[in-house]
DNA sequence: CCCAATAACTGAACGGTGTTCAATAGTTCT
DNA sequence: AGAACTATTGAACACCGTTCAGTTATTGGG
């Protein structure tokens, strides 16, 4: 498949090693035939993403597999969300931080596949919450998801002075803790 | 200069419509002339990315002015930090979505204006924390600057579903003031 | 005023990119 | 075997970043 030479190519090149020629090359054809199976570049990177999207979700669901606690689950998917983009810089690189040439809106299903990933939490802080707190849980989702984003981003792009993985989780753990304990102070 | 061209296509066509030959074009000059004021087309994007930070700064700077109380202080600065990053998303994009080709480090003068907004903030933790937890401040400060930082990432890129600047600012509102309650119940 | 030295600038060239599409090669079916 | 269909090609186009020998402009000295 064109697809994993793709991510091969991601891989060992970074993004900006990403061509349709060299992708056509590594897989034994030309670039027109590409051209008949992706409708662009970036309906290659997309569909690329897609499959980035479904790993980090898989991921997440696995690390929060042998939690029982609403808050230990938490923290065991932001670990294993860190771990994944830290672990896949390239790939996790691609999905959030390249911007497309194509002005068109993302396809609806890359953003069920974000949205999934929201739910995943939501479902933890509805348990944290209680019931009745059901429509500020999803908006927590949110924000904390954004949070977490938000260190991986920039500790990706090196603009944290972070070295280390282990920093960079024990930063996100700021960021979870202090978020949750203020969230389930204000419903006291 | 031709740093104002730059950003003048850059604000036009977005990032990916900034190219040598056109900035050159833009002052009446060719593409040669170019490379001898910049070592790079990402030394260009770096030196506008400075600019780009440099009123950034400015902006929270300003935002902060008028306030007393820390918290308020800190819920300024997110406000005039999301409030800038909205209103110069493709100016705000190159700076941290935009992958360089340089495989060299961030210069370390950028790195130093990164800092300077991570500082602010820590003031108003300080301030708010005590001054024991100075170690804590700083280490907070960066958590909660990478989450405001994510909200404004996916917010920009299109990830979330928000429609508005104004739900972009209540998202870093959940955020912001859950963590801030975190932390000061945590001292307590 | 003219010439030499210096600074400023050019634009063609190289190798790479995304994208298109007429032409070709291969396969299948009657 | 020949027609219909599919798969594949590769040359062409317009762009890109980058380099550098060569040209033009400016300056200073005699």
């Amino acid at each position: 498949m064109a697809l994993q030479a793709a991510e091969r190519l991601l891989e060992s090149h970074g993004a900006g090693g990403l061509s349709t020629r060299k992708v056509a090359t590594e897989i034994g054809y030309t670039v027109g035939t590409l051209y008949l199976v992706f409708e662009n570049l970036d309906d290659l990177i997309l569909q690329i993403n897609g499959r980035t999207l479904d790993r980090l979700y898989e991921n997440l669901k696995q690390s929060s597999k042998g939690c029982t606690e609403p808050q230990a689950c938490i923290e065991a998917m932001t670990h294993g969300y860190v771990e994944y983009a830290m672990a896949h810089r390239k790939r996790w690189q691609l999905v959030f931080e390249h911007v497309l040439t194509d002005k068109r809106p993302l396809p609806s299903d890359y953003q069920v596949k974000i949205q999934r990933m929201f739910d995943l939490v939501e479902i933890q802080l509805n348990a944290l919450m209680g019931v009745r707190a059901s429509r500020q849980a999803a908006n927590a989702a949110r924000a904390l998801w954004c949070g977490v984003h938000g260190v991986c981003s920039l500790a990706i792009s090196e603009k944290l002075e972070l070295t280390g993985v282990k920093s960079v989780q024990s930063l996100t753990d700021t960021l979870v803790d202090n978020f949750l304990r203020g969230l389930v102070t204000k419903r006291k």
